[in-house]
DNA sequence: ATCGGTCCCTGTGTGC
DNA sequence: TGCACACAGGGACCGA
């Protein structure tokens, strides 16, 4: 479900609150959200009883933290994905469990209290080492990245994305540029809400082929990815119910500013024409058949 | 090596 | 009311 903005907007919540504190003790309440840490989920707890917080950072849709090294546990992170409905929460201790509240770590100091929430367990969290990130150019400071999600791209609103890069390679593709958006190994942080948002505002048609997208158009859809997920940021992301929350459990509002996701029968707001929706990869496309003409049949 | 389809879960809304 | 089904912000994995 969250997709960049939610997961920044959750990321910045984590900094303020979290970020410098002591980890006590974790509660692992239900083993399918450590199911990506292989060692288990008492590893994990024990790999974290003692270690303290050292900052919060996100890459794409996935957040860590990167923990004080220690001579114990050698440092490393504490990585999470949301997947689809998945809260990170921060709570005072004496706080009602929530129906599917599957982790909880507890900290030295004895306040408030970082919650794993997740109804349909797409999400987990893992601990892993950190690796040096191989594409820092000569004179920027040296960055490391767990080494689980390595594989991940930068996501458009990092500033070492390279545009030109990404360019070359989506055009190199032979796929829909809907699904090369989603690619989080070719660009990270879009989601189905933010790809047919992007694809709205450059007027482009999701079946598009990737190959015949001129560089022009390539360089257009990459500025109105960035421009959406910017603007959905300052509204502190898109809640179209309780799902998804920042880490004090309060809702973004950009629902309110959506052209077209979940809006079919409505509208376009450029041209009034009744946004379509389509079947796409079990899950659905929302258009404008105006604006975004669809390409002709191979 | 890529690409495209399937599956993992729980909950909600809709139509019969 | 109850039931069946479609659908929901993601991504790992498998076969072609």
């Amino acid at each position: 479900m969250p997709e960049l903005p939610e997961v920044e907007t959750v990321r910045a919540g984590l900094q303020r609150w979290v970020a410098g504190r002591t980890i006590a003790a974790v509660e692992v309440r239900h083993a399918r959200s450590v199911r990506r840490h292989l060692a288990g989920g008492a590893d994990l707890a024990a790999r974290l009883a003692g270690a303290t917080v050292r900052c919060a950072s996100r890459r794409g849709k996935y957040l860590w933290l990167p923990l004080v090294d220690r001579p114990a546990a050698s440092g490393g992170a504490l990585i999470a994905h949301l997947g689809m409905s998945g809260q990170l929460l921060v709570e005072a201790p004496d706080a009602p469990d929530e129906r599917h509240l599957h982790l909880r770590f507890a900290f030295a100091d004895g306040g408030r209290e970082l919650r794993f929430v997740d109804q349909r367990t797409f999400g987990g969290v893992l601990v892993d080492r950190l690796v040096p990130a191989d594409d820092v150019p000569a004179g920027r400071p040296p960055e490391r990245v767990p080494a689980q999600i390595a594989h991940i791209a930068r996501d458009p609103l990092d500033p070492l994305f390279d545009d030109e890069q990404f360019v070359l390679r989506l055009r190199r593709r032979d796929t829909e540029v809907k699904r090369a958006l989603l690619d989080q190994t070719l660009i990270s942080g879009v989601g189905n809400i933010y790809a047919d948002e992007s694809l709205w505002r450059a007027r482009l048609h999701g079946a598009r082929r990737t190959a015949t997208l001129s560089r022009p158009a390539a360089r257009e859809l990459l500025a109105q990815v960035r421009a959406v997920l910017g603007d959905a940021l300052q509204a502190g992301g898109t809640s179209f119910d309780a799902l998804y929350v920042n880490v004090n459990g309060e809702s973004g509002y950009f629902d309110r500013s959506l052209a077209v996701y979940g809006r079919e029968h409505r509208p376009c707001p450029r041209c009034g024409t009744p946004i379509r929706r389509a079947a796409f990869m079990n899950r659905s496309s929302f258009f404008c058949p105006q604006c975004q003409r669809p390409p002709r049949a191979r």
